[in-house]
DNA sequence: GGATTGTCTGGGCATTATGCCTAGCGAAAC
DNA sequence: GTTTCGCTAGGCATAATGCCCAGACAATCC
């Protein structure tokens, strides 16, 4: 998947301004309405933009607490504890990863203490042998994709 | 910040359906338009909804390998390792954790043989002492919210 | 060379959504 | 008992959307 100058500036534009419509982009960017509209259709069916969800605030919500928890899986018990974490709401995100059967996934609680409890709840399951858990202090760098979308559209 | 049904039910849908608009949604819900107005107005600028950026895929881009890196930092290297690391458009996100003066980072690479050069970018720097790679092999959950949603909202 | 395909432009048109307003109702708080 | 707050329900002008078209231009293929 490609992506040129016009589709970096669309997504650079779309990222700071997310409630902007189809017209007002095409005012911004200097092009034809259904230019933008055919590139936005493209990149949504190419998959490079999977949605609009909403950003949700996990800190707002009241779990203002992250942690990053790297299990060691029993071998062959990959798909259980893969279905036991997909049940546990704290659960944001999970990834099997190289090394010894590891995966990482990314909790959130309500505080310190609560964060035993979800742990308590993610470990206490089976196929898992162990867990070491980093509590996330700063995040001087949060979730972000336009650098990658300037260098992937050549800057 | 409390969250009721209504709001946890405007959310969900809102992650389905991102880009539907105030009236559909009001007609989806059965409330009033005001209403759904000014829940999302309210859910905005209490910074739950942080915002309706779009998500964009950075495999679709051409980076499909995702990594996570522990990385050990020099005392008091702490602010130019984070500038550093900033300026790299494949860290995707940074945290620093609890423990030996740690940060984790997630990276995206074009290839496993990129992820080398992207590493070695990263970890090229002075305040840097020790990094330790996992490589992504599955996503079995992806970012997700909205069960944290369902349980903050009451289910 | 000539034909075809794909992309962008510029415009028109009916439908729909938006922003902004008013007024009334019910419940909870003071 | 009265005030405040959130929700409903509606009206109205403006703006955006979805969908259509024809034409220009470049690259590609026969």
């Amino acid at each position: 998947m490609a992506i040129d100058h016009l589709d970096g500036a669309l997504l650079e534009l779309l990222a700071e301004e997310p409630r902007i419509g189809v017209l007002e982009a095409s005012r911004r960017l200097g092009v034809a309405r259904g230019t933008v509209q055919a590139r936005l259709d493209r990149l949504q069916s190419n998959g490079v933009i999977r949605g609009f969800g909403p950003e949700v605030d996990p800190a707002a919500l009241g779990y203002p607490v992250t942690a990053f928890a790297t299990l060691e899986i029993k071998q062959g018990q990959g798909n259980d504890v893969r279905a036991h974490l997909t049940t546990v709401p704290e659960v944001l995100e999970l990834h099997t990863t190289t090394g010894h059967g590891d995966m990482l996934c990314r909790l959130v609680a309500r505080s310190n203490a609560d964060l035993q409890r979800v742990i308590d709840r993610v470990v206490g399951f089976d196929g898992i042998v162990r867990a070491s858990t980093a509590i996330v202090m700063e995040n001087p760098v949060p979730l972000r994709i336009i650098p990658l979308v300037k260098q992937a559209s050549g800057d």
